[in-house]
DNA sequence: TATGAATGAGTTTTCATTCAT
DNA sequence: AATGAATGAAAACTCATTCAT
């Protein structure tokens, strides 16, 4: 009844996942049970099924069918579906963090850093497209799985740590306004590089122009921190 | 098995709908066969269902019980679950472009034509969660029910068109910048009057602020007009 | 909803049926309610519908669709889908009877006879594909409905008495051997030109080869006249 | 709701089948998991329940209840109502071949194996009733569900062969006509033996006589060899 | 005589989850 | 640690029939 023996990789879109297979089993002799891999098997294709699907619309058999183990497995390791789904919110939110250390705006002119800033962020979501389908799945939802996961309120402080940081030194170098609340961008810049990817497909049908168009996307980009930065700006 | 015969009202948030009931009883009493009647409790019911649950989490006997007919009626007019879901993405849609019609933005100077089009966005939008919802879960299905909705495609054309007409007079009048894209623009408005609607259980989880909180809905209005000004005024 | 306002004719395969309309309205203004032919497009509607699924698979909208008139005047009528279904065996057994009464065998030399009654045996079934169609179900419901028909066993004992005739008189012309029951005898033939007709789908499924198709008819009716002599002939 | 563990065995008069039960268990006693068993087990339910009847009028909550197993497992093992169906069909066409095999009529002289094939299509038929109705059923449907079942062309082929080697034998010892089609003898021996059969009922409210009648068995059988073996003689 | 709307009981199918091995 | 079989509850959908006009 499988598909196939091999679960395909999940669209991670070129940017390579924190927990490689060939790192897993370093030093390790090919061993017929390991469950450290099963579990991660298991996540990876029940994180494209629920971005893929929602969580009401995704199906515990089609997730285990994808699986190089069985159904059973699923619930041995996760409980239940819920518990699952939860699961890989919790990955899904943990990869965000360890790209976001490589971002060292701090280091940087308020401008260039806010311009590094956007683009980050810009090119995440870009890229990230079960990233933002589950942070909308989430919200279908009420937030209310998300709420259970440990380590998403502490991620968030961090960006916003960011930017009370590159909003204070551009004041005191005359650069931005004062009057600009860091949660307020941090919104207003989460609204312009999520909505594009988020109801992409919504957008293509009514104006016939995929969001996601190569082509679009450096526009976009261009524009996004062209309007960012018209905001924060000083007037003279 | 009826909860009764009290169907609650859809959350319209105070914007009437385009079919009034004082029209559709026109002159009788509480008719027992009113088709029309039937069609649009069936679907207003179906808005708030499909809304709140999503188009696999929704339940048509849920549906049906609050509302004044049997299950039976709603695939009798509907014709499966997702032949109502689709009515309601039609009928959804239908509404905001009803609203976008008493806009008259072309008889107002461009920038205050450009602030009250902002406006009417983030208005319609903070007010209308439900369809809100319906877009991001439409998306999440891949925008494939929207793409059979006929009327779909015509009707996003007419917000282009108003800010063609805004950034041409405004062009003309040496306020606003000529390298703007009008569908560009339109997904950056669209971005940020979206966005903190859909997205604002996460959000607000994240950073302990719901975004729809009257304060900050004010706030988060001038903010966004703002914003959007900036980006399409001229630089002097 | 309606697919057309006229319904489709049934396959009577050439041979007009006994009630044309031209021929119903004889005489009448063109009336706006015409019961008779109410009656009679519902049951031309029902023999076709009933023919090709069955009486479990027919269903009743199907039929009221394709009608001149709505489901309820088949039930004003027919009183249940039932009680169609008898109808439509009813008239279908009516149909058959007219054609017999063309017959003169008790004319025609005996082998000349047999011939001629075994040749009419073939094509009618060959021709009334609903009539084979609409017996082979009779059958799957144990003949619980056709023997209701009061029409019905009468006209099975007029085919007996003419195969007796045609026996009887072959017997005392030497030509014909004695000892062939009449009833044996038109359950032959019966089989011979039912078969092919009634199976002919998972024939041609299993054989590559129509038993319809005009080519092989010729054949097919040419061997089974053969057969049927070379049964009831004397042997020297 | 179940009507108990005792499934009734279905009706294969006696011939058994090809999967004796004694082997499906060997050595053990009553297992709790043993899906031959389940599968064969609903497949004999199934079998009656269609045959009894059809397709359409068939309910899966009769055959689950007539079941070792819910219904659930129907779906589990055969997918839907019609993929069981198709199952019963693959299984009632696989029975008849493995009968066939025992019939070494190439060993036999022509006309008695001519004679020995004739009676063993009509004991066939006469005994596995089933068998004619779900033909007739399948011919209902226009054999579309047959047709998609694999193993069904081929398995036909055997018959034809048989007769074509029958006929060359008779043709080469001056027994046999030389200008009879192997397919169209074959269509005529299934007509005398399935038609008494499968139309027993209304042959039996028509003429008041049972052709399934053992008295009427003998005769329509010794009939049926002499009608064909008349057929095929070549004449002096 | 005729009609479109309405219906309750039933029918097929699906789903997350657990059991026996 | 792992598995295929099994399940009950619920979900979507259908159908012959009747009601109100």
């Amino acid at each position: 009844m499988k598909k196939g023996s091999k679960a395909a990789e999940p669209d991670t879109n070129g940017i390579p996942s924190d927990t490689p297979r060939s790192d897993a089993r370093r030093g390790d002799a090919r061993r017929k049970y390991d469950p450290e891999q099963t579990k991660r098997n298991i996540l990876e294709v029940a994180t494209q099924e629920f971005s893929a699907m929602g969580l009401t619309g995704a199906r515990v058999d089609a997730i285990a069918e994808r699986t190089n183990t069985t159904k059973r497995m699923l619930y041995y390791y996760f409980g239940s579906k819920e518990g699952l789904y939860q699961a890989v919110l919790e990955k899904v939110y943990g990869d965000i963090r360890a790209l976001e250390q490589d971002l060292h705006v701090s280091e940087l002119d308020p401008v260039e850093g806010m311009r590094a800033l956007v683009e980050f962020t810009f090119d995440y979501h870009d890229r990230q497209r079960d990233f933002v389908r589950l942070v909308t799945i989430e919200n279908i939802h009420g937030a209310k799985y998300v709420e259970q996961v440990k380590t998403f309120k502490g991620r968030n402080v961090t960006v916003i740590h960011t930017i009370e940081d590159l909003l204070a030194r551009g004041i005191a170098a005359g650069q931005f306004r004062s009057d600009i609340d860091p949660i307020d961008l941090h919104l207003l810049i989460s609204s312009l590089c999520f909505h594009r990817v988020g109801n992409r497909h919504t957008f293509g049908t009514a104006f016939g122009r995929d969001p996601s168009h190569p082509r679009l996307r450096a526009r976009h980009r261009a524009m996004i921190v062209d309007a960012v930065l018209r905001f924060v700006r000083k007037d003279d």
